[in-house]
DNA sequence: CGCGGGCGTGAAACTCTCGGTCAAAGTCGA
DNA sequence: TCGACTTTGACCGAGAGTTTCACGCCCGCG
């Protein structure tokens, strides 16, 4: 069960404009791109989704860019996870069978377990301080 | 970020193995495949892997089949989410850009707190009892 | 008003895994 | 030894994830 790219690159992405989010200027994508190592191209994608999912805001036209739409500590990496992948862990087959329905009610409590894991972390965790960050690859 | 269907078959059908391991009979495919509603010629592969993985024990020829290699409370959910998907909650992507190391740290912590959770689970607890299991489809 | 620089949207190409199927090899009973 | 029954391994199409590209839209400035 492999966590997708795009998710790591979200998270990375949010982390870098908590950085900026205090300070009124916007971030362009050129910039994120760079600072965080992700396909400009792609991260167009990832940055309208975080948008429609209404965890950052953009402008569009000169000066246009982006920046979080709420403080960077009441956003938690399960508020990341649901905006790009949907439910966590979730269960797609009907619970036939005989164990069918046992098996799903595990599966229920372990995702409770990882989703409370996951509120637990917020992007100010995540930010990499001002001053280092830049001091190794 | 689903759970395959494929787990969710192995999951059942270890639980059915489970409540067959007492008794030195082994059970058949179709067998397995009728009571979980699986299949056939998909558990067909599974069970090759749970045999791979060290899981079950099998026999070929007539009264072949297959049965579990230890006893059902020393199988763990963890065990069968490695064998079937490889480790939980991987991520792929190189932790490049600024914040790349930081994310993978946190996503390690948050996956050894759900291994830590799927462990608690074993087999044994998810067999259907005895006597129920047949009362409704 | 128009022009340029940024965002917004959609789709095409590629890769890889998932879900499913089929023929071949092995094993035991008669 | 023959044959029926079962596992075993190789094979395939569909769909999702990742990446790239092209073009339209919107805003501020000259």
């Amino acid at each position: 069960m492999k966590l997708s790219v795009k998710v790591d690159y979200a998270c990375r992405v949010l982390a870098q404009l908590a950085r900026t989010h205090d300070g009124d200027g916007l971030a362009h994508i050129e910039e994120l791109a760079r600072a965080e190592d992700v396909p400009a191209n792609y991260l167009v994608q990832i940055l309208g989704e975080l948008r429609n999912g209404g965890l950052i805001t953009s402008r569009r036209g000169k000066q246009g860019g982006y920046a979080l739409a709420r403080p960077p500590e009441s956003i938690t990496l399960l508020d990341i996870v649901r905006v790009i992948e949907g439910e966590l862990l979730e269960l797609n087959a009907s619970p036939g069978g005989q164990s069918g329905k046992r098996v799903h009610q595990v599966w229920r409590e372990i995702r409770a377990a990882l989703e409370a894991k996951a509120r637990g972390y917020t992007l100010d965790k995540l930010m990499p301080r001002q001053a280092e960050g830049m001091y190794y690859i």
